[in-house]
DNA sequence: TCGGTTAACGACGTGAGTGTCATTTATTAT
DNA sequence: ATAATAAATGACACTCACGTCGTTAACCGA
């Protein structure tokens, strides 16, 4: 005999969720404790424990989310467009726009939390496995390029996918740290398709 | 009338920046206490505090010296290359040589430095200080390339030498979370050269 | 309407780290 | 030697966030 249905529990659990993510994108990762989870929520201490009992825990549950929403986002992309390249040229420019919003995201959380996790032996798990998943989604974007003859990687597809993540990431930094213009975001961006073009070959 | 010397206290301070500097590549940045600091040293705890008072303090010491020897180095590169390339190409190549060793360097320190700060308005000054006089060393460097007509910039300087460095820095990230060989630290440079020829305009 | 269940509450004990300060100890100048 | 100075000590009080748990009250089924 439950006192509440299932459906409200997730729907409160939802709700700190977002209520969470909100905080942890104002204040960092490293800033955020449960104190502030529970300011911002309507609940009390014990409540919000009830459904998460470490900010790493809504950590986790919000990025998971943002993680399954990534992959659809690829997928569409894809066949939203003629070819790879427009498609990728298309992820990149997005992902520049999306910059421009003073508000940063929760990329720069994650960022922030894949940092200071690094050296955490019980965390690394989690973050190997995440960046694994987030990798074959990226590679599977560009091995589907290879598919159609359009890019002929001059080096390992892997190798390309880790740098073109790893710059992306950066560029969130920049953001974060300089700002957009400072940041020279639109600056890097052109280096990237600059490089991506050269490494897969295409032309033009 | 002073109880010790000058040199005996700057001493001191050496011994101690070294101390810290250890404990902050084995446990990281923010994990860094300075009850840490004060365990590592052969001092108490008030001692200690006569000469830093947190350890972001600490962190800074040993930052600027580290940049100091960054710009010497880079001084000394140009002059034992013939061509600004060849400079650039072993820059690039002693850099994943020294991330061979299980030590992670202070490299990896600093930019979770740079990460966790990003949001604290008071650090904010520094960091910004920092990354443009890093910034300005590295393009005189490849300014030299120019200026000796060997490097042609498709792009303007300021992009590239904030993609060079978002990417390298990055690489230490990786090899912080993943490993050397898993964070393919070898293919990202590999990478890295492909993309700086063909934005430099190299032959070869 | 009532009893059983359990979500939600919030005060509290705990632990880790901080910065201070009265005291001790070592060094230098006379 | 001795006084004057200040470097070094380490115990202490303080803060902050954490996780718990006895209690309250809301909801559901009968």
């Amino acid at each position: 005999m439950p006192k509440v249905t299932n459906e409200y529990k997730e729907k409160r659990r939802q709700q700190l969720i977002d209520t969470a993510k909100k905080v942890f994108e104002q204040k960092g990762y490293a800033a955020t404790t449960m104190s502030d989870i529970v300011a911002a929520s309507d609940m009390s201490r014990g409540g919000v424990y009830q459904y998460f009992s470490s900010t790493e825990q809504v950590f986790r549950a919000i990025n998971d989310q943002n993680d399954q929403n990534l992959k659809d986002y690829f997928e569409r992309l894809l066949d939203e467009h003629k070819t790879a390249w427009d498609a990728l040229e298309t992820y990149l420019d997005e992902r520049v726009e999306a910059m421009k919003n003073p508000n940063l995201g929760f990329a720069a959380v994650a960022f922030e939390y894949f940092v200071m996790s690094s050296r955490e032996t019980d965390r690394s798990p989690y973050i190997q496995e995440r960046l694994k998943r987030n990798k074959a989604i990226f590679t599977e974007f560009l091995q589907a390029g290879v598919d159609r003859g359009e890019f002929k990687p001059l080096t390992d597809l892997e190798s390309i996918v880790m740098f073109t993540i790893n710059l992306t990431d950066g560029m969130v930094l920049y953001k974060l740290v300089l700002g957009f213009d400072t940041g020279k975001i639109v600056g890097q961006n052109d280096n990237l398709k600059i490089y991506l073009k050269q490494v897969l070959q295409i032309q033009g």
